[in-house]
DNA sequence: ATTAACATTGACGTTAACGTTAATGTTGTT
DNA sequence: AACAACATTAACGTTAACGTCAATGTTAAT
């Protein structure tokens, strides 16, 4: 099973940017940092980026533009994502059922150190909400008061 | 009524420094960019901060470090606090019914443009952390699943 | 084979948000 | 009045995250 849906699906620098909304200079940035080497290089060393790559950039978009994390807060998020993959991988392996939950176990422990992060901002930003809500509230219920009075 | 809690409640900038966990250069940088120039300063032009400067000081920490705002961004917010706080100083002195809602529609404009910075970030984290929290559950079912076979 | 459009790697420039140092002045306690 | 501890401004330095050339090579279509 698992056909090759994407066997030659590999786009230019250009296309990415098109697609991603980062400019060529920010997605050669990425590289260079080590944050997202393109999948392959063409003979002439072009680089050619998966699909996955793309997927892999849209979340990063969405982490910095969207949630502010920085580039060494995503490398982070990325790297416990990428160690995911590979307790994935050895999973598959894995014939033994108790390290197969073991691993499984390591997983959720990724998962859970980036749900606090996410939880913590959740929290301030919940708050944050809150009082401006109660404010409109207040508000409308001046709003009444004065109505009333007229 | 209305007592003077803090007549005389000025600090230093090395006590809000200790007490912000701001560093004094930073202090001085965010008066220098206008951010939050010091309530007053000494005959020998020693900056002194207000228990309020201390507070917004704190809002500020908390925009930057937990949520991830810019500076500029958070020079937004501070500014539409205090064009709401010119409302409410001018409400005060309004007589007229209909001025007064209308300042206070004027408020709530703001208050929603706040809103939607903070929803956008929200809907944003709420997103992540539902990824997230679906792969615990998967983790979970798999778990079960292994034990059932033991 | 040519050529326009796109790519590559340097390498230097820029902005935000501070850090650091130096030269000098102020405060508060002895 | 003296002195340590803290303050001031000015000015140059630093890091992250790119922007902007410039010189050169590649691709794809004619």
């Amino acid at each position: 099973m698992m056909a090759d849906t994407d066997v030659q699906s590999l786009f230019s620098i250009e296309q990415v940017a098109t697609r991603t909304g980062f400019t060529k200079r920010t997605l050669r940035y990425y590289e260079e940092v080590g944050l997202l080497p393109p999948t392959g290089r063409t003979e002439g060393n072009y680089r050619r980026y998966s699909e996955a790559d793309v997927e892999l950039l849209e979340r990063i978009k969405n982490l910095r533009e969207f949630l502010g994390f920085s580039l060494a807060d995503i490398r982070k998020i990325i790297e416990a994502e990428d160690e995911r993959v590979q307790l994935r991988d050895a999973y598959k392996h894995e014939i033994e059922v108790d390290a197969k939950v073991a691993q499984i176990n390591r997983a959720d422990e990724l998962i859970r150190n980036q749900l606090h992060l996410i939880e913590k901002k959740l929290a301030g930003l919940e708050q944050m909400r809150a009082k401006l809500m109660a404010k409109l509230e207040h508000h409308e219920q001046i709003r009444n008061e004065l109505l009333y009075t007229k």
